[in-house]
DNA sequence: TCAAAAACCGTGAACGTTCACGAAACGTAT
DNA sequence: ATACGTTTCGTGAACGTTCACGGTTTTTGA
């Protein structure tokens, strides 16, 4: 059951002094005598007065609050940014607001109106579907904001990337490197941003390898374990001479794992496979999984200080921060069958941090 | 960058009416003409305006918001029960703020605080450490809260509890049915209230079946996936008499099948494992794992629901539901070796829905 | 000893709403 | 036409703070 309610002038009243006073106290600003200072304290404590945030809000027009908005917080790779974020806000004082969206566009109009309603200081999106145009309007409501794995044209918005054509051309390369020219794509949603990047890098590697890109080893699945079992099976069976498979994400990655299991392949010996975004999953599976890893909460604890750093103006407004992942090899990946351990080229340390 | 504010009064003098009549329109109220409505809302529309929260939240002492306070939201456990609370608060017109406590004492006190400064209409705790008496007085400061996986005693706070016991008790059943009498029990931390239910659990089935409870048989760990690797080493070193293994949750019992891998003991051949929790790795790994499913998403939704009936003073203040879990059966149990088929009782159908 | 400067404290206004009134305008029945 | 009920709208206060002042009292310096 909740008690009334005490205010600043509660307080003011008991000490016998104004509510200017203590409200100098609770800030801890100067002009006030230590014996007065002491007094407002010790009957702040034993009241349990705590000051208005609303009421501060109204004066100051800030709320010391951040919207984050994910597609789905329970999305591992979502929670691990907003684990990042809320860990950087917090540090800071600020409180975190969170809104799914569920993928739905006009959903995500919606929850960014309300955060405006709410006067937060700022607010950090994740992965909106959103148009340019209408997001950039929905944006300029707000004081500062940050956008994550997605850039916008026209008046730039601060971005924190993913380098995901780093990502696609290191797996590429290092499959490359062990001494497979077979590498099939297991793609995401072709419409995914980062999806094309990723492909964008396995281009690249392949040309610079002087490998032909045959467009029969690119196949677009949603990126679940169950569509990467699908897409495993459909690849591998229509291309049997495919050593390698560069899959979207771990999950993917793991229900092709599932396939070769299931037909009899052995991985890495058969077929090798590489994952990307190293979410948990991948250290448990059989073999431990290569992949590609991406700081996910490091994404968002950066996304919350470029955020910060904006609402105290210390930012500019263009700022575009890319992160680059960096190679995890586990025991997916080896050479493919009748290549000697010599001939392989061996990836740049600097490729290889301990797992 | 940031446009100035449009307020009620802007608004107001736009429409050449006073900001009562905007304020009627906006909140659709009666007492305003047709006309004089639609021209209002033509110019709402123009304008962008949006109402404050803040203002609103001073003078009705309501916010819309609910706070929601967990350990780690990047924890799936957590992260799946926020999206529940999220879709329900989300369908009454709830905003939440969402905070981490990192299983850390002080900083639990510390965001109730805050969310106590920030007027939430109501909180949903979840895995606090706090002890009894300092929670039920944090708690006191808020109209509405209800506990997640805990209960206190005392003035009774409304709670949404799994029920552990009941869980326990099913794993353990469902491995003496296979035969198994030699069991173990790698428990979670010797704090953690859901763990001494569990383990409740699996004494009851134990002294059912008439078998002796062993001491030696239960260790204590953190559930995680290393812990869980660590446990079962010091248990089956310690006692090979074992046949089957108990886990607190799903990541220690992938972390024992990884250390029965390492071992050479095969699973479920050798030693058979049951988790807990059913997070979307248990199917994943090899064998998948048999555990006992508890529905997080539900929990979230339910623990909402609750929260906004008491908000709306539509509940008691004393409610508690308790949440059965059930048995999922994959590949990681089976009869012990030397226990022919047909001598396995076979669990009874309502404890195994299709995985 | 007296003015000037600190140190300390209080008052009025404002932030953008909602709520409880009251007032004006309009029609309707007598 | 008079009175009265509706409909429509506006006014004053309040919510709990902070901010910009202004006013006392005390201390300081020559």
């Amino acid at each position: 059951m909740s008690r009334r309610r005490v205010t600043i002038s509660d307080v003011a009243e008991l000490a016998g002094v104004s509510y200017q006073t203590v409200s100098r106290v609770v800030n801890n600003k100067p002009d006030v005598s230590e014996s007065t200072r002491k007094r407002i304290q010790k009957i702040i404590k034993e009241t349990g007065y705590r000051p208005s945030q609303i009421a501060r809000s109204l004066v100051t027009a800030r709320t010391a609050t951040i919207g984050l908005v994910v597609p789905d917080i329970s999305n591992p790779f979502f929670s691990a940014v907003a684990r990042g974020v809320e860990q950087l806000a917090y540090s800071q004082g600020y409180s975190i607001l969170l809104c799914n969206t569920g993928e739905d566009v006009t959903r995500e109009l919606d929850v960014l109106h309300t955060l405006h309603e709410r006067y937060v200081d700022g607010v950090i999106v994740c992965g909106l579907r959103q148009e340019d145009a209408l997001l950039q309007e929905a944006l300029a409501n707000f004081k500062a904001a940050v956008l994550v794995n997605r850039r916008l044209q026209g008046e730039p918005v601060p971005a924190v990337l993913i380098d995901d054509e780093l990502g696609g051309y290191l797996n590429t390369q290092h499959l490359i490197q062990l001494g497979h020219t077979a590498i099939g794509f297991l793609a995401g949603p072709a419409a995914s941003y980062s999806g094309t990047q990723r492909r964008l890098g396995y281009s690249r590697a392949l040309v610079e390898a002087g490998i032909l890109l045959e467009e029969k080893w690119i196949t677009n699945f949603t990126p679940t374990v169950s569509d990467g079992e699908a897409a495993a099976e459909v690849m591998l069976q229509a291309n049997p001479e495919l050593t390698a498979l560069i899959c979207h994400n771990d999950l993917m990655a793991v229900g092709a794992l599932r396939y070769c299991a299931a037909s009899g392949r052995r991985v890495p010996e058969d077929i090798a496979i590489i994952g990307f975004d190293d979410i948990m999953l991948a250290t448990l599976v059989s073999p431990p999984l290569s992949t590609c890893h991406v700081p996910r909460v490091e994404v968002g604890r950066i996304a919350a200080s470029m955020l910060i750093e904006q609402i105290n103006d210390k930012a500019d407004w263009s700022d575009e921060i890319v992160i680059q992942p960096h190679l995890v090899i586990r025991a997916s990946t080896a050479a493919p069958a009748g290549v000697s351990d010599d001939a392989i080229m061996q990836p740049t340390p600097d490729h290889i941090p301990l797992g």
